[in-house]
DNA sequence: TAATTTCTGAGGTTCGTACCTCAAATTCCT
DNA sequence: AGGAATTTGAGGTACGAACCTCAGAAATTA
């Protein structure tokens, strides 16, 4: 029952304590009979190397980073927050995590920041930043050089081939769909959806899926064209007192955007909340004030203290060449009444 | 940067290294004067004990049991895939994990167990058993004999003494309230709530937290009092029927049991799912099928996988006398809609 | 066959902590 | 002050894997 060792290993290979250890760090002049010698033996005896030694030798802590965004509101602060907490929980265990903030508007300055990691400053970072070619190309840039990453929350398209922590927002979108859909009911009207921006993937993705649930199962609602606020108040309120005049039965409000407060703030001046179905994204302060208060309806969330860990967990199986434990990695969709927060 | 050692720490206290081994491992014969020197100056540094050098010289797996019930349906399937997922990932990380099936019907049969084991055979243990005193005493003096004890999802009452995993079932039943309340929209009617047993204090619980909301927020509604199907279908069966007779406006069920099919295919003979609405707890292949094909409206659920990764932690975190990460801890209580399955 | 290259084995050291023994120093008690 | 009890120090071993060196065996080439 006790973990076999190394030298059970050799024993059972039938080579010395040397050839296993050449093995088992890629190590030159092994013929390939040896090799597969020892493998075989690794199956056989279910061979796993105890990650305590390897990490007591190694006496070097685990250094990760968290690239965050320059500017945003308090869903920014709840993952800054996130991160310091991951901070403190992981003293004991050899990692050390610091959170780098980047202007986000400016690709290039990512991607440039990006190209002078080298695997000898940090040992992974998790990137929050939205998709761009050049962004892209200095990830991959990045990750031959030896450093690991993970895509955090906003991802690059196609991530199959990178780490990727955060929901699939086409199903949160189609989520926000499913209940205003069910808690509207019956009468016909339309939808205001109110984004920071629609040029992020994260955006874009949300509407689909909120569009294609609201055409497909509530035919009786009608979702408007999306409106920017591009975090103004003067334009989110202009557009948005523009986007009333045209339609006066709008009956729900879906704020796609991970920092609602602007946009709740400016419908506010315009529709009495109680009386609309209104859902946002992201647990802040704000929105679950605004939960409580029966202003807001649901909330859709990612939990930022889950992904930070995750992302974390995944850096860190990366870096000991490990494969990241999926199932416990993926980022449930969250959905938050005042009853379950 | 490079963590303190004890070495380290024996200096700055200006004593010696068996010294410091001895405040550490709380070993005798040490002055009071001395230990406080000592303490003082993990402080001053920020010693934290290596755990990978611990661990690798305790050269032994932690070695964890799940206790859970004999019988059950899919959402027992569920827990106990999840433990068997949590085997192999933590085979890499010393810790050998074991299910023990109990049934769950004689407190004393599990009483009696329980105070077979010692802290020689396993170092913690996480139960799934209902409230009742026997158990209840027995888990306090397993505690004494030095094991680790987790509730596992069906607690004790009063377990602010306990480590528990698993949701607040008051906040679950008003979720489910308010999930039902906001479909149902404005038409008055009935709501039926059906249960395993109303003698599980889980039952118990969620039922308050439902009616509180529903009674609170949505007074054209009316819950019924509560059926208990005691896993008999013909029972089951008899009875809906016998409520469906005396009330023609049932609007809504709620299934409060963790196992669901068993209600939900009963009422299924006497009711159009799909123009009643309906909420049950569990995320079970049966269970996202009905909600796949929009019979059933919501599901409650509290992530089994995360349940037992967490009852983990914690049985880990306690054996190596380190404070749990109760932020990480909490259970969510998640609501699933088909969109974000 | 001899010279050369490639492979393998034996053995040592290191990481930080736990646990051990034994001697020496300090305190306590009469 | 003397003896006993308590407290402290010095030093060792062990855990498992990584990495090192060096000698010698085996395979390959000339």
């Amino acid at each position: 029952m006790i973990a076999p060792t190394t030298k059970d290993l050799a024993e059972v290979a039938g080579v010395s304590l040397a050839t296993v250890d050449r093995v088992l760090n890629n190590r030159p002049n092994v013929s390939s009979k040896t090799r597969t010698k020892v493998q075989k033996a690794i199956e056989e005896i279910g061979f796993v190397r105890n990650l305590a030694a390897v990490n007591l030798l190694r006496n070097r802590p685990y250094k990760f980073q968290f690239m965050l965004p320059q500017n945003g509101d308090q869903y920014l602060d709840e993952l800054i927050h996130a991160v310091d907490e991951a901070k403190n929980a992981l003293k004991i265990d050899m990692t050390v995590v610091e959170t780098i903030r980047q202007d986000m508007r400016d690709p290039h300055v990512i991607a440039n920041y990006l190209g002078l990691i080298e695997a000898s400053d940090i040992d992974g970072i998790a990137i929050m930043a939205p998709e761009s070619p050049p962004v892209r190309d200095a990830i991959v840039r990045l990750q031959e050089r030896g450093v690991h990453v993970v895509q955090f929350l906003s991802g690059q398209e196609n991530f199959e081939e990178f780490d990727f922590v955060g929901v699939n927002n086409y199903a949160a979108g189609a989520t926000a769909g499913r209940i205003v859909g069910r808690f509207v009911g019956d009468t016909p009207g339309t939808i205001m959806v109110i984004a920071d921006t629609m040029q992020s993937l994260d955006s874009i993705e949300r509407r689909h899926g909120f569009d294609e649930i609201i055409n497909s199962k509530f035919s009786s609602l009608k979702p408007l064209p999306s409106l920017e606020t591009y975090g103004n108040t003067e334009r989110a309120q202009k557009i948005i007192k523009n986007q009333l005049d045209h339609n006066a039965d709008v009956l729900a409000v879906y704020v796609i955007s991970s920092e609602a407060r602007l946009a709740v703030e400016s419908i506010q001046q315009y529709l009495d909340l109680k009386k609309i179905v209104l859902v946002v994204h992201e647990r802040t302060p704000f929105s679950v004030a605004a939960l409580k208060s029966e202003e807001v309806d649901a909330i859709i969330a990612q939990n930022p203290g889950h992904a930070v860990r995750s992302a974390l967990r995944i850096l860190r199986a990366r870096s000991e060449e490990r494969k990241p434990n999926t199932a416990q990695e993926s980022v449930r969709i969250e959905v938050l009444f005042c009853e379950n927060l």
